[in-house]
DNA sequence: GCCAACGTTGGC
DNA sequence: GCCAACGTTGGC
């Protein structure tokens, strides 16, 4: 079993708005960066651990736990001319892009980004790298559990 | 809104 | 295949 963190605009998706979905699953849609969506393609198994992370937001940090819920498929906007993640060079013979199905699995408190920067055992995390920008990043099973546990902090 | 860092594109 | 220019990401 793998871990990873996922990146999503809470603007557009949040950990709320997986909740909320019918059977808590979401289609993972939008990555247009190479090494995440391999990550997506070739490393990911179904039951996989999932931090679902909120960025480019007021206060960026990892929202609740999720898991992946699917195998690999073609990620249906990039054959949708009207859609901003329509990719004019991919074919539905030859698609570039992928999707896979996340499920939420548990909330938690709100872990920030800042407070995962001043956790040591953090440190090493993928997404705490200088200059690091991948929306789809693995997580050690050291790191899941110590975020795991952060997360359940305080709750019933 | 700024800007550092990174990824992609395309001329040569 | 190099690399400058450009575009994007995403925290601050």
């Amino acid at each position: 079993m793998a871990y990873w963190l996922m990146k999503s605009e809470p603007d557009e998706t949040s950990f709320d708005d997986v909740l909320a979905a019918p059977g808590r699953t979401v289609s993972w849609f939008g990555v247009r960066n190479y090494q995440a969506r391999n990550f997506m393609r070739d490393a990911m198994s179904v039951g996989d651990g999932v931090l679902f992370y909120h960025s480019s937001c007021a206060v960026p940090g990892v929202a609740g736990i999720a898991e992946v819920a699917s195998g690999p498929y073609p990620d249906a906007t990039q054959f949708d001319p009207s859609s901003p993640y329509h990719d004019p060079k991919a074919t539905s013979a030859h698609p570039r892009w992928i999707s896979v199905d996340v499920r939420a699995v548990e909330g938690g408190r709100y872990l920030t980004l800042a407070e995962m920067r001043s956790v040591p055992a953090l440190g090493d995390m993928v997404l705490l790298q200088k200059g690091s920008r991948l929306s789809v990043s693995p997580v050690t099973a050291g790191q899941w559990n110590a975020i795991v546990a952060l997360l359940r902090e305080g709750q019933r």
